[in-house]
DNA sequence: AAATAATGCATCAGTTTCTTATGTATAAAA
DNA sequence: TTTTATACATAAGAAACTGATGCATTATTT
């Protein structure tokens, strides 16, 4: 991850939901999808990401296989089943993240959101 | 902060805002007005504000000042023209991820927002 | 032809930011 | 009288990063 330190806790989100919508995907892929999706205003650095994929794995919530593509090798990852129901999970935690942050930066605002 | 840990590197941006309209605070008070805001939902804990706050002051965007009520201090906080303009920096870093977020969980819809 | 960039994985030292526990002290409530 | 609330603070440990480094192959640029 790089940029703001806000994001410090978003990246399983990220790599569970991109997984939710995607089916299988490599390290290197989810880095230059989410440099594509924000306009390379999130790049996630490799230092970040696959200690967060192995952990993730360990945690059962990702399996993995490896390909061979041009003589190189590729590490799909997929979501499990408990994979697919921490998806979920995430995704009402970022957005009570987000409610909650509404509520101090613009107290008095009516209850409406993104996600 | 307790709960969610989305909400790493949140609470300097909560700590300014409230400051920003408060002009104010002590620390106790800045736990309360959070739980309050927020329905009990973030739980600022005193490990972390109190070195956070430290912090912020140590950087120049707070100054103290000590005040005797009923027998107990209070360490009242306001910003300084740095933390002043700290404030926008950091909401706008937050509109930010919070936009990139949105990007990647919602891809293909249209930029409105939040903040 | 040679150097650089891109693709693809991984680890590791160090930093930041938190949690949880502990400590001190006064006042109010059970 | 014991617990809760008010009010500050520190400190060990965990978690999630950054930035550097390493290895290996392929494509592009000079």
């Amino acid at each position: 991850m790089s940029n703001s330190n806000l994001i410090k806790g978003s990246l399983q989100t990220i790599i569970l939901k991109l997984l939710e919508e995607n089916e299988k995907m490599y390290g290197y892929e989810i880095t230059q999808k989410v440099k594509e999706l924000t306009a390379g205003e999130i790049k996630i650095t490799e230092g970040a990401l696959y200690p967060a994929l192995h952990k993730l794995e360990a945690e059962g919530l990702l399996t993995t296989e490896i390909q061979q593509v041009d003589n190189r090798v590729r590490k799909y990852y997929s979501l499990t089943k408990d994979g697919q129901k921490e998806v979920s999970s995430k995704l009402a935690e970022l957005q009570a993240f987000v409610e909650n942050m509404q509520r101090i930066i613009n107290p008095g605002l009516k209850p409406e959101l993104g996600f």
